[in-house]
RNA sequence: GCCCCCAUCGUCUAGCGGCCCAGGACGUGGCCCUCUCAAGGCCAAAACAGGGAUUCGAAUUCCCUUGGGGGCACCA
């Protein structure tokens, strides 16, 4: 609730398992605001506890992700901090010692269960349809007899004593109080057999040691949250204030995001991994602003905010508990405003890579000059190539059907060529508007329509039947090429 | 099956008892602008899941139903 005020310290803990998506981006992002407003620190933390989930190069995209959406953190696995390590791996000997505190304490207990006996054990609840649950074989061993059967070699994790009696009750910030039975809470395993932490314990004592006053992640923790806050009060430690996001589901608003439809929605040209985001053309700009408003919201009518805005107007109280379909028709409605935003230079060099992939050479003063026509006509910066190719390009091949349009002979196209040719090298300074006065004069006494000549001027320059204003594409291409290329149409109808 | 959470236009949302026969945005449709495509401008259709209760008064509070989501691992 000191929101605004006291300097917060929050944590984005992701485990390195996959590719970084939009729901983590939001995590973070939140995170980051909520640091940056109120003057205090956001931390990334490693949770790669399960050596078994590790996939190689996760973390580095998780950094990556950040740095691309401009969340960068204080504290952090690459770049340390006073609190560190950041990496759980690297804190193992930590989890073990705090474990043991809590056996030592009667909050925990030593467990020699194997995992085939409790795989029967849940079986036969199933069968009497009951929840699974651990059945407490272990709970009531001695705290003596369980240390000389580890002695001698035993096999064991350690768990939770979760209290059997009376209810849990925990304050989310969002959703206020929610009070659970302790009956159905289970006895988690806190150590596995390995000696590996696990995610309950770990995060708990991290978020601790830490010193993390907010606790932001998603509402799939809603169901363990009074385990953790029992592990915090076991310890005798103050409970964070705990934030629980909604989730993000499908477009259609119908459950979350599977696989299937993870590889359908890139056929769209849309994905929700931020990596592919950007190499869709995205802005980093308006995946922020987009990803902040599902969920959040400042006013009635405010929606576009840059990074610096969002850490103006965040604030905890303005978030909705409710779970939020994926809207991507308006992520490609910011990406265009925040497009719009960006200077001539600025998207001249962010359009530039996606020109170069393609295998298109560019030059940074035709781009330059290139951007303000482009500005307001590309949803996403890869479609600048499509649109703009043709600048860079030392042929283009019109279609002839295209050269020669619905509603006019190929003889009259070719006039059209002929007589735009003659009009064009007389023109001196070859400007746009030194250009387009004399060819609407053409276009008044030629008796036919503005849309005819300048869509077969249009084809015959660019070889696209979509492009950039005439003559403004006219001017940066250069009087000398529009005439080769004119020309070159004229033969092609010839040819026909 | 059990536990927890959520519920306003198709979607994201504003609304925190009277300002609401519900406002904004995306998308959709129409018109204007126009050399194509856009952008932009204007207009339109479009919602308080249902039922009780509280109250002079409910989208807003409470209960139930329904629907949706999440969770029930030696994963996070």
């Amino acid at each position: 609730m000191e929101n605004g005020i006291t300097p917060v310290r929050v944590r984005f803990a992701p485990s390195p398992t996959g590719h970084m998506h939009l729901g983590s981006a939001r995590t973070a992002l939140y995170d980051y605001l909520l640091a940056k407003k109120t003057g205090g620190k956001f931390i990334l933390r490693i949770e790669d506890t399960d050596q078994k989930r590790y996939v190689e190069g996760a973390e580095q995209e998780l950094i990556e992700g950040l740095r691309w959406l401009g969340v960068d953190f204080d504290e952090g696995p690459d770049i340390g901090g006073p609190f560190g390590p950041y990496r759980q791996s690297e804190r193992k000997g930590i989890y073990l010692k705090y474990a043991e505190q809590l056996v030592e304490s009667g909050h925990a207990y030593y467990c020699f269960c194997t995992p085939e006996r409790l795989t029967k054990v849940r079986e036969e609840q199933q069968r009497r349809k009951e929840a699974p649950h651990y059945d407490g074989n272990c709970r009531n061993i001695r705290i003596e007899e369980a240390r000389q059967r580890i002695e001698k070699g035993e096999k064991h994790v350690i768990r939770f004593k979760t209290p059997k009696e009376g209810t849990t009750t925990v304050k989310d910030l969002l959703r206020g109080e929610i009070t659970v039975e302790n009956r159905t809470l289970d006895d988690y395993i806190l150590v596995k057999s390995d000696g590996w932490a696990l995610y309950h314990l770990a995060a708990m004592v991290d978020d601790h040691l830490m010193k993390i006053t907010h606790v932001i992640r998603g509402s799939e923790w809603l169901p363990s949250l009074p385990l953790h806050s029992l592990i915090m009060q076991a310890f005798n430690w103050p409970e964070p204030v705990w934030v629980h996001l909604s989730v993000f589901l499908k477009p259609s608003g119908k459950g979350k995001m599977s696989k299937r439809e993870k590889d359908e929605l890139l056929k769209d040209g849309y994905s929700i991994f931020i990596k592919d985001l950007k190499d869709l053309g995205y802005l980093p700009e308006a995946v922020v602003n987009w990803v902040s408003l599902m969920g959040w919201s400042f006013d009635d009518h405010t929606e576009f905010f840059t990074l610096s805005d969002l850490i103006d107007k965040f604030s905890l109280e303005q978030l909705n508990p409710s779970p939020a379909a994926i809207n991507f028709s308006k992520l490609d409605h910011f990406n265009g405003l925040h497009i719009r935003n960006l200077t001539d230079e600025e998207l001249a060099r962010r359009i530039t890579p996606f020109f170069t992939a393609k295998g298109i050479k560019t030059d940074a003063e035709k781009m330059k000059k290139i951007a303000p026509i482009l500005k307001e006509r590309i949803a996403t910066l890869d479609e600048s190539v499509e649109m703009a190719g043709f600048f860079f390009k030392d042929k283009v091949l019109p279609a002839v059907e295209e050269l020669v349009p619905k509603g006019l002979t190929p003889a009259q196209a070719r006039e059209i060529l002929l007589e735009s040719h003659i009009i064009l090298s007389a023109v001196g300074n070859f400007s746009h508007k030194e250009a387009e006065e004399p060819m609407r004069a053409y276009v008044e006494s030629s008796g036919f329509s503005a849309g005819q000549v300048f869509g077969v001027l249009r084809v015959a320059i660019t070889g696209q039947k979509v492009s950039p204003p005439l003559f403004e594409s006219m001017e940066i291409i250069g009087k000398e090429v529009v005439l080769q290329r004119l020309q070159q149409s004229i033969r092609l109808i010839d040819q026909e």
